[in-house]
DNA sequence: TGCAATTCAATTGCGCACAATAGACTTACG
DNA sequence: CGTAAGTCTATTGTGCGCAATTGAATTGCA
């Protein structure tokens, strides 16, 4: 059982207690929770489909797009090759996708879905919409709250500045 | 293995199901990327600190409050035991906390903070201004982003199991 | 043509995150 | 009392996430 970690409703738990000017932690601490929250809700729905939440990320790309290279997963999800290989492997030996090099340029590894890996994507609809209920949002809210967390990102990798 | 599964109800949710899929999967993933910047963010302040970014979380919680119980800390940070206790041995390995258990009820263990975890509080005041700056958002927009995933997370808490 | 710089994927090492389990302890009940 | 049930920390195993490195292949340049 997940023992504690959630299920309390008016405790401080949002506002690390006794924060004075600490609004922007307060905001990287509930970013950092709602991601984790998002997580949590998604196994459940993901296990009975063999996935991880990760995994579900990559398989929602090559099925939006089939054949992409390794590189270009990690382009669009913000990964790199430390994770996306063992994960890739998984999903390999889960028989969901075959990776092989491109004769062209033996550098680049080319992902491409397998038959059983196209056919989940039907089995997979029934996981979005229980999470859009689980949000609860409003689509006007969720675009917003969207909006606001890709500016965020993009904001912060700016700032870090390289 | 216990309960199984707490099958819930479903919510009162006022979302269309179907439409709101495809919004609710980039919201996900939105959070997902910009909790992961957040971190990226944070590393290089907190690198000449000798932190990670869940070590800085525990600090935090110490800083406002010291003598917590690993239970506690667990609690207020949405972390268990087994993340919580080998992160606060390397924090005790750097110097910067004691864990020592209560004599009263020895299953406790109790986490304090030593002189030069305390003097860390003041070195990092300059990480939250920085993260400040980083964010470039007016504190009415942090304030009501920070509501915004706070409910969220509630939500996706609330959905799983109640 | 020959060599250096660049581009990729894969590997290694460390630190979370969490489920499941174990082990020590306290409290409650009969 | 003494056992059963509950509480709490620690351990183990799997899977990310990322930096740094390696090694193979391509491209650029002289």
């Amino acid at each position: 059982m997940k023992t504690g970690v959630s299920r309390r409703k008016n405790s401080p738990a949002n506002t690390i207690p006794g924060m004075a000017a600490g609004l922007d932690a307060m905001l990287c601490f509930a970013i950092y929770g709602a991601a984790h929250a998002f997580t949590r809700a998604y196994k459940p729905l993901l296990e009975p489909l063999g996935l991880t939440y990760p995994q579900y990320l990559v398989m929602m790309a090559l099925w939006s797009e089939d054949g992409q290279k390794v590189k270009t997963l990690g382009d669009r999800l913000g990964l790199d090759s430390g994770t996306l290989s063992p994960l890739l492997k998984r999903l390999e030996q889960s028989g969901l996708v075959a990776r092989k090099r491109d004769p062209e340029d033996e550098r680049q590894v080319k992902i491409t879905l397998t038959p059983q890996g196209l056919a989940l994507k039907e089995k997979s609809d029934g996981v979005m919409t229980a999470i859009g209920k689980a949000t609860g949002c409003s689509l006007d809210e969720v675009s917003a709250l969207r909006e606001a967390l890709v500016g965020l990102k993009d904001r912060l990798e700016g700032a870090g500045d390289k």
